[in-house]
Order: C-alpha cells, then structure tokens, then sequence
DNA sequence: TATAAGAGTTGACATTTGTCAACGTTTCTA
DNA sequence: TAGAAACGTTGACAAATGTCAACTCTTATA
C-alpha cells in the first residue's frame, strides 16, 4: 500500500485530504495462480495497482484459441482499458499467472477523485500516458516485426516478463504458435 | 477554432480564464499535400487539432521500406505520441495525406496549463483515454486478425479513412503489401 | 500536351508461419 | 506417489503472405 503512495506522489506530490480519501477506498485484493480477476463479459468496475505477482489480459475467439494480450507485474496499473472507461462488459478475462496482491478503486470513487480533488487528475493523465507510449510502442513491433524479430525485441524490452511466463502463453502474446516459438529459440528459423 | 473549443467544452465546461490563455497560445498550421508535420529524428513539440484534412504517422525501416502507423482525420488531437511526451526523437514523421489546417499547442504551454490551470488536466486525461482505448482495439485487431478480417474490420470501424486514402497506404497500415490487398479487395483471397 | 510518375492488378514462385501428430519431461493433484 | 495434465520439442506438410516483374490506367507536371 505504501508503494502506491509513494508512486503517485512521484509523480507529484498529493495533499493530504486526497491521500486520506485514497485510502479510504482502496481495498486489497488476493488472488491465487490461475484465478480471475475479471471474467468476460463482466464491466470492468477496478482499475488495480499490482504489488506481487504478475497477471495476464487476453481475448478468447470462437474456437476458444486464447490471444494474451499483455502481461502485467509488480508495480503497473491494470485494468480491462476498453471495458472500464467505456463501461461495456469486457471480452478481455484478465487472469493471474503467479499468486498476487493487487491494490484497488471503484470506477465510481476514482471519479468521485477526479471531480473533487483536482489534482489527481495530473496524476491520471501522467499514467494513462505512460501505458498510452507502451501501446504505441507495441503496435510498432507487432505492426512492423516479423515473429523472431518480435521475440528478441520483447526480451530486450521486457525482460522479466519473458523470464516469468511459459512459452505457451509468450508465444500467444508474441502472435505467433508456441511450435514457432519453440523453433526460434532453437535457431532453427 | 471554434470547434476545438466546442469539442473541449463538451468534454466538461472551461472557466473563461482558461479559455483566454488556450486562445493566447494556440496556432493555426496550414500544409499542403504531401508536406511533413513532422520529420524523423525532430522532437514533436506541439500537439495539433485536425480541423481539415487526413494526415499519417509512420515509420521507415532501414531499407526505406514505410509503415504507416496512423491516420487521422478531422475532429482528431495527432503529435507523434512517443516523441511529444518521452520528450525524444521521433522515428514516426507525421505526414499530410490532403491539403490539412491544424491548431497546435507547444509542450511547454500544455503543460503550462495543465499547471496553472488543474482543471485542464481533467480534459488531457479525457482525450488520452479516448487515443489509449482505441489503441488498445488496434493492438486487438494486429494480434487476432489475418490479413482479410484486418482489412474488413477497418473499412467497418473507420470507413472514412478507407475511403480517402491509397490502397497503398491503407496496405502498409494494415501491415500487408499492396498486393495482397489488391487480392483480397478482387476476391482472389 | 507529352511524358513521367504513381496507382492498382495479375501471375509465377519464394518464404514465413501454421497445423497436426507424436514423443519425452516436468508439474499438479487426487 | 501414481496417474493425469501441461509443457516443450520435432518432423512432415499445408496455408497465408511476400517478392518480383510486367502491364494498364490514371494523374501530375514540365
């Protein structure tokens, strides 16, 4: 708990009626490997900050072949983007690959913190930017890389997350098959 | 002009203090077909207002080889994003597609008024979560789509850009040669 | 207005990645 | 702790997409 405070007033200082209301509303959140913490078609209703452990969002098609679309570890903020801020049910399950403890706020109270404390509006704006830049980024190596290409890239960029995750669901994230995967880490492609 | 006060008023009404100091430092650009924003290795010092006009971010490989990152049109906040708020270097020129008119702010002054005017932060957060969820439906369609259902998803959710731009354009945005977009266009794929 | 440059199409073929099936190894879990 | 499930690897082959070259048609421009 203490570190998320200390990362919000990084990034600047808050005062204290709106630390005080932070912490009234904030509640802990435990899962276990494999739990959900957002199921689809549910709206997403939390946006969390991870203080242990490392989780995944991913999308499910018709023939129930998954897609992760990101992976999240300590310290991120994480949410279904699109289901919580357009407030429609989610078809991104969001899932814990290791056992974690996630920080929590009510869409309803983060507003109530944005309409009555000013000021965490800065603070909203610096972080939806930051994980705005990554997704730019992103959408650079998938539009642009080809499958090896896109797997070295990730391990230069995220490291512990190609350390921490199985190849089964790296390989999903990268867009590619964990056969393909299995290959490239072997040079033979 | 009008308009983008129009479009920022509708997202929550401004205080006239803050209107006047928009008012005292934003400028209007004018291009021409083809000219440059934004070239690569400069700092993406403004962020624009499209009044007029379609405009693309891309990138260029070593082998001068273009993908266009983004297109965007009337009614659209555009800088290179990664550039504007790392405060780095592009390597995605912005390009006019059709004669564009732009109103711009600098950095500095946006953050002037995200300082002296905190309600404005409230606006920046806003339009930044519009640019991250459509993001975040962009990545979806990279990683989940081939190459057809890209193409038909695009011309579903944004017709106007299909309609208005080269198919050899459009081809590098979807990430396939123009080729293969011919072919899928004509059937023959 | 002639000429060049750009845009879209098509065919033949190459390359990349996926699919399916099989197998050994590790890790859960009843 | 035995059996099942998940994981990673490999081979043979299939499907998707790229590459290159040629050709037409339009559009821009000197």
């Amino acid at each position: 708990m203490e570190e998320l405070l200390t990362m919000l007033n990084d990034i600047r200082l808050m005062s204290t009626p709106l630390v005080n209301y932070l912490l009234s509303v904030i509640e802990a959140f435990e899962l276990r490997k494999k739990q959900f913490l957002l199921k689809k078609g549910m709206i997403s209703n939390h946006i969390y900050y991870v203080s242990k452990g490392i989780l995944r969002g991913y999308y499910e098609d018709e023939n129930k072949k998954q897609t992760t679309k990101w992976f999240m570890d300590e310290g991120n903020v994480i949410t279904s983007v699109d289901s919580f801020f357009s407030r429609t049910p989610t078809l991104e399950p969001i899932q814990a690959i290791e056992p974690s403890l996630l920080f929590g706020i009510r869409y309803e109270q983060l507003y109530h913190a944005y309409e009555h404390y000013p000021e965490f509006n800065y603070h909203g704006r610096e972080l939806t930017q930051k994980y705005h830049v990554l997704n730019e980024r992103r959408i650079s190596a998938l539009q642009c890389l080809r499958a090896r290409e896109r797997y070295l890239y990730t391990k230069e960029t995220q490291p512990r997350i190609v350390e921490r995750v199985s190849d089964n669901l790296l390989a999903s994230y990268l867009g590619i098959k964990k056969e393909t995967l299995s290959r490239i880490k072997n040079s033979r492609l």
